[in-house]
Parts: structure tokens; C-alpha cells; sequence
DNA sequence: TGTACATCAGTGAACGCGCGTTCACTGATGTAC
DNA sequence: TGTACATCAGTGAACGCGCGTTCACTGATGTAC
């Protein structure tokens, strides 16, 4: 917050803030370069103090969704059982995306430079699955978890899978996933 | 094709498949009314004779998409043996998705009517799941196959996960999944 | 401590654009007699 | 078979809209001396 309305302090972030606000609210369509100036209770035009173009401002936004889901996986990831962590991560995946439709649809568009987002997202998983399997089938077994576990999240956030209780389903679903030293079940 | 220009015969079905066109060719921001009319070579205001809006026209795009992803699925589904049959359906889906991208976005992007969507696309796929693991298991192997197969196919199309070959990756991610009459693997 | 001045971070008017949609219309077709 | 006429399926001009972006600008801040 700032006091004069000049010199904001940190409207870059207030900016991603903001729009991160009218996507969750009102979805991607209304997540324009003028409505999230208008939420940031600024012109249009000082925008381009902090983002190159509207493409560069999604672009923020998407990485601030990213490093969101990194904490929530992080902060998932405690057992000490491995599987049980692993799992546990899957869960808030899943808990993550549907909290947050909007956003992970953006996150997830192929609109967004990917360049400009972290990879350490997904390190979270597959570090945890190293653990799980060893480091021989670990790059295997996180691809695996990661795919199950974000299309049952996006099958769910689309209503293509109905169901009133996400997170229960997403804990009968994951332990179909054979997560063992050696993965192979049948030939 | 017509000879005149009146009376064009099957406007609607050129109009989705122009639609397709540019969707598949030039991405969603491309698929305007406007820009599907002029590739059909029609007036725009011609749509509203097939169409009440735009919303309209892109849910039949999309559930031309969706038949077809289903014909895909049925086609894939022949082997003998069940749970091969099961794998080969989901290898299938993830090559659909690769070798239509935009369109597969368009399909799950969560603007279109669901309602308007035929729901026998995936009972292709529980069927045949029920056939590999009984029917008291089919719907929870059936969800787990669907959810590990559209999270691979959006994953590697939105460069998530970067990979020379789909096919191959897919096919040695879904022997990971365990489809047997008695799925727990652990406790 | 005061002052001059460069720089930084905002403003607001204006632009061109393509969009979805409406409107009154007209040419083509099908049908009853 | 001809003709009158209703209906169907297109046309093209026009609309208002909100968008992203540009431009010249100005107020606020930091700093050298």
C-alpha cells in the first residue's frame, strides 16, 4: 500500500497480484492489461513501467502460480515414508488445481513463455520419487506420477470427472500407481 | 462443394471444419466467427443461419473433435488380450492430442458446453477397463487409465514434458498403471 | 542544510483494430394448383 | 408444364465495444555539490 499515488513501491507485484485476482474471480477472458491496471487502481499505461506487453504480464502471473504450487507441493511432501509423501504431493496437486481453476488453466494454456518459468516446480516430485524407486527408474515414475496426477486434476477443474470430493478420489486413484525399486508389473 | 453460391448445401459442416482448420492451424485466438466464415468462403452473418452465436459454433467444433478422439479410441481397441487392448486405446489418445493440439486445448479448455458433448467418448475406454479388472473396479482403473493418459497427452503437448517420441514415452509410462482384477498394490 | 537538476514512475487522451452481432435486403428453391 | 408465392439461405453495410498500445506530458524522488 502506498500513501501517494505516485511511486507506488511495488507495483509490479501489485500489478501480478491483481491479476492474478481477476483471473481467479472472473477467468482468463477477463484477464486484460486494462482491467488489471483498473484493479490495481492505476492507468493502463503504467503498466508498461514493469511488462514489456500483456504477454509478458500472463507471463509473471503464470509464474507466480508456479512458484504457488511449488510451496504447496512442498509443503505436502513431509512423511517419512517416501510413497506416503509422494502420494501426498500428488493429493495437493490436485487440492492446488482445484482451488485455483483459472490459474492453472493459464498456467497450463501453451500461451505462456516457458522460458520464463522456473523448473524447479517439478524437481519437488521427482526428487521425491528418486527416493521411491531409485535414481535408475526415478525420471519414469515422476513423469508417471506428474501425468496422473494433472489429468485428474484438469479432468476434474473441466467436469469431464464428476465427483464431490476431489481429494478422496485422488487418494483411491494414486495408489494405483506401482511405485516400487522395480516398476514393471506385466510384461 | 457447390455450384452456386446460394443454397450452399451443407454450410454448417463446411463451417466446423473451416473452424478446424484454423484451430488446428493457427490456434485458438484465430478461431473467430468472422475469420470461419471467410475460410468457408461465406458471409459472416451466414453462421447465424447454422449457428445462434459464437459459443455455438465452437462447442460443434469441439464435438466434432470429441467424435473423433472417440473413432481413435475405437480403432485402437482391438487387441485380444484386454489389458493390452486398454494400453493401446491410451497410447492412441495421447497420439490424438500430439497430432491435434489446439484442438485437444479447445476440447478441454472449459468454455465449451458440456452438455452439448457426446458422453460415450470415453465409455469406450470403461468398457474395456471393466473388462480387464471386473466391474466393482472398472470406474476407479477406468478414471486412473483416463487421468495418466490426459495428463501425458497436455503435458508433452504444452512442452512440459519434452520428449523426441510420445508414443514410446507413453508406452512406457502405462505399464506403471496397475489394471488387475484386484488393484491395491499397498496399503 | 539548500538547491539544481536528472531520473524515475506515474497520467490521460488518442489511435487503429477486429471482433460479435443487428439489420434490412435479395437471390434461389420448393410447392400448390 | 407453368405460374404464383412462401420460405429458405445467403449478402453487405453498419453498430458499438473494449482492447493493446503510442504519445507527450508531469509530478515525485534521489543525488551532487
Amino acid at each position: 500500500m502506498s500513501t501517494s499515488k505516485y511511486h507506488h513501491g511495488d507495483l509490479r507485484q501489485s500489478l501480478i497480484k491483481a491479476g492474478g485476482a481477476l483471473l481467479r474471480e472472473h477467468g482468463v477472458a477477463a484477464l486484460t492489461l486494462r482491467a488489471t491496471a483498473r484493479e490495481a487502481g492505476v492507468s493502463a499505461t503504467a503498466t508498461y513501467r514493469h511488462f514489456a506487453d500483456k504477454e509478458a504480464l500472463l507471463t509473471a502471473i503464470a509464474a507466480d502460480g508456479f512458484a504457488a504450487l511449488e510451496a504447496a507441493l512442498r509443503a505436502a511432501d513431509q512423511h517419512p515414508d517416501d510413497r506416503t509423501a509422494l502420494r501426498q504431493q500428488g493429493v495437493a496437486y490436485v487440492q492446488f488445481a482445484i482451488a485455483n481453476p483459472n490459474l492453472v488453466r493459464l498456467m497450463f494454456s501453451g500461451t505462456i513463455d516457458r522460458a520464463a518459468i522456473s523448473p524447479t516446480t517439478f524437481a519437488v516430485l521427482a526428487e521425491r520419487a528418486a527416493r521411491c524407486v531409485g535414481i535408475e527408474n526415478a525420471e519414469i515414475v515422476a513423469l508417471a506420477s506428474w501425468s496422473i496426477v494433472h489429468g485428474l486434476a484438469t479432468l476434474i477443474l473441466d467436469q469431464r470427472i464428476k465427483t464431490d470430493n476431489p481429494i478422496a478420489l485422488a487418494e483411491r486413484i494414486l495408489p494405483l500407481l506401482n511405485i516400487n525399486p522395480d516398476p514393471r508389473l506385466d510384461g
